[in-house]
RNA sequence: GCGGAUGUAGCUCAGUUGGUUAGAGCGUCGGCCUGUCACGCCGAAGGUCGCGGGUUCGAGCCCCGUCAUUCGCGCCA
């Protein structure tokens, strides 16, 4: 008895099946028709099979009429290719199909889209068609690592004792700071459901509630604007809790999980082994970001001393005026030329800076090449380039203010730099922590201190610091995991005293009863025995990311919504029915066009 | 909300300084072809140049507005 559709997948027989019969069942890949002898690609999910037919087979009608991407069953002998015509790129290319007969299972008309070959299409025809843009084979495959990455990290988490829980999805709205998704009550008119932004709240319950080791593969939800690496709406977290542990625990617990899963996938690549834990505050001065790529081996240093008093009368003059005022230097070894220094001066204009200084070193210029060698003169230069280990051939950048105003700028001359001198190394994953962030940071905004990060971390020095220190002095144990520039997790040691948590907030100007109002249920249950805990969540889909190459989150998501946060095949959001209004008890108050 | 880029055939794109009838490849349709695997060859159909307005003797091209997509900023861990 045969099956209905098929015996074999197509990606499936081998030499060894030949002379036997078999039943395929797929898409149409690709036809060549040569009149009296006519070749069918048929592929499904498993691989490629080629199936011939010739004017004796009674079904070649069908197979002149078949086109791209019908869905059809075809019956048929295997057998071995002729010699000379094996195909050795395609597993099953030593054999094909000699149809018999073909059923057309479903036809499809002229494609907006192509299946066959990999060119770039626009967005929203991908996105309209996402059906057929996940046929194709790049996007089919890296939906598959996602799963398969999932999977690993379920596997992995379950293996080393975490429970997994699910939580809810209607919820109230919760505190990180993004805007929330609201969801009207049918029941309590004028209330609303938030979806959450992460199960925060929900897993810290859990460690009060004596579940010791929570994770989950949870759905957040932002109702954000995207960028390339920030999905619209809705993403997904690795989120995990752990009772009784210090950051040290947390951070020696995932390492292991991130690498074994980065080994498992990595391909061609490479990964290393070494995790540094960087301070934010060197992160910040090495780097000029608080999510370093690695890959890159430059390493900005302070010379502000090499600058202060010299004949360099722009940089003397602002450390002269100002001592918060650094000179930070971007050491660019082998980038020794003109053409090279003018290209980042250009650069650096471009983004709206007044210029990049430099000093390059040349065969038999002692004293060093450049306006600024020039100015400051031989001794200094020599110094400066002693500090920074440069020599013939290299060359050093400068950017001078104040470190808070000029390091993101620093940090980005210091990534192309990198690039355009080929230091980073693109064939590898390179991890760190970053460790210590401040608890607190300066709003400019809003004329006050806030909460640098999660307002439910621990602050190092507890309710002690809280009350002595000056609180922008004052670390949190909140920490980032950083693969090549990406942060990919997120965690921190949580607050699980209700004084502290009240010191906290109040530092911040909201008081004790607006804490227990907005976060009633963890403020109440950490009155009756919370124990110490902490947590992390690390974002999927950019592991997922970082492990196919790409660097659009689009290019791993099934489904994925478009910048304007709409979903192109579904055609959400969408209008809502009188009637579903009427029984929400909302009226409607649209912006004028 | 703001800034940059893009928008021409079903799809991907070209289109000179503003100048006659807007082109190519893929796909589609028709014909030929028995060893291809991006099959090959011949032929045909297919266009509101995103939309609206303006400048001009004349606009795919210049100007203004608008819409859509995208990247970034703001926002967001």
């Amino acid at each position: 008895m045969t099956h209905a559709y098929r015996t074999h997948t197509c990606g499936q027989l081998r030499d060894s099946d030949a002379n036997g019969t078999t039943r395929l069942s797929g898409w149409v890949h690709r036809v060549r028709d040569h009149g009296g002898l006519l070749f069918i690609d048929l592929r499904d999910h498993y691989g490629m099979t080629q199936v011939v037919a010739d004017p004796d087979s009674p079904c070649f009608k069908v197979a002149e009429k078949v086109r791209s991407e019908w869905v059809i069953r075809i019956d048929g002998k295997v057998r071995l290719r002729p010699a000379g015509t094996e195909n050795k790129d395609m597993p099953t290319g030593l054999v094909e199909i000699y149809a018999t007969e073909i059923e057309v299972l479903g036809q499809a008309a002229e494609l907006p889209l192509p299946v066959f070959g990999e060119p770039d299409y626009p967005e929203d025809t991908r996105l309209k068609y996402r059906f057929l843009d996940l046929r194709r084979e790049t996007l089919h495959k890296n939906i598959m690592t996602r799963t398969k990455v999932v999977s690993h990290l379920r596997r992995k988490m379950n293996d080393i004792g975490f429970n997994e829980f699910s939580t809810p999805i209607l919820t109230a709205s919760s505190p990180e700071g993004a805007r929330d998704f609201l969801v009207p009550s049918r029941i309590h008119p004028g209330k609303f459901f938030a979806l959450p932004q992460a199960p925060q709240q929900y897993k810290q319950l859990l460690m009060v509630a004596g579940f010791d080791r929570y994770f989950q593969i949870a759905p957040c939800f932002r109702d954000e604007d995207p960028r390339a690496d920030r999905l619209p709406g809705e993403f997904y977290q690795l989120d995990l809790e752990m009772s009784f542990v210090t950051q040290d625990d947390l951070l020696s617990t995932m390492q292991p999980v991130v690498l074994e899963l980065f080994n498992s996938f990595k391909g061609a690549k490479t990964v290393r082994a070494d995790v540094p834990r960087i301070p934010y505050d060197v992160a910040v001065r090495k780097y000029g970001s608080d999510k370093p790529d690695l890959r890159n081996p430059i390493e900005m240093q302070a010379v502000t001393e090499h600058f202060a008093g010299s004949g360099f009368k722009v940089f003397a003059g602002m450390i002269a005026n100002d001592p918060k005022v650094e000179v930070w230097a971007i050491p660019a070894p082998k980038g020794g030329s003109r053409a090279f220094c003018d290209r980042m001066n250009g650069w650096a204009q471009k983004e709206g800076q007044p210029g990049l200084g430099y000093v390059f070193w040349r065969e038999g210029e002692e004293g060093g090449a450049g306006p600024i060698a020039k100015n400051i003169g031989p001794e200094r230069t020599e110094a400066i380039r002693k500090q920074m280990g440069l020599g013939v051939g290299d060359a050093c950048f400068f950017v001078a203010g104040r470190p808070e105003k000029f390091y993101k700028f620093a940090g980005d001359a210091r990534t192309i730099v990198g690039k355009e001198l080929n230091l980073t190394n693109e064939n590898e994953f390179a991890f760190c922590w970053i460790v210590d962030f401040p608890f607190y940071e300066w709003s400019e905004e809003d004329k006050k201190v806030d909460f640098g990060h999660n307002p439910f971390s621990m602050p190092q020095g507890g309710l002690k610091a809280l009350e002595s220190q000056d609180p922008l002095t004052i670390k949190a144990f909140q920490y980032d995991m950083v693969c090549n520039g990406y942060e990919i997790a997120s965690g921190s040691i949580r607050n699980h005293s209700p004084e502290t948590m009240v010191k906290a907030f109040e530092i911040t100007g909201v008081t004790k009863a607006e804490v227990e109002e907005r976060f009633g249920g963890m403020y109440r249950a950490f009155q009756f025995g919370a124990p110490p805990h902490g947590g992390m969540a690390f974002g999927v889909d950019r592991l997922v990311m970082l492990i196919c190459g790409v660097t659009n989150l689009r290019e791993i998501t099934l489904f994925p919504m478009n910048q304007q946060a709409q979903d192109l095949l579904m055609g959400a959001p969408s209008d809502a029915t009188p009637k579903q209004l009427r029984e929400l008890h909302i009226r409607l108050n649209l912006p004028e066009k």
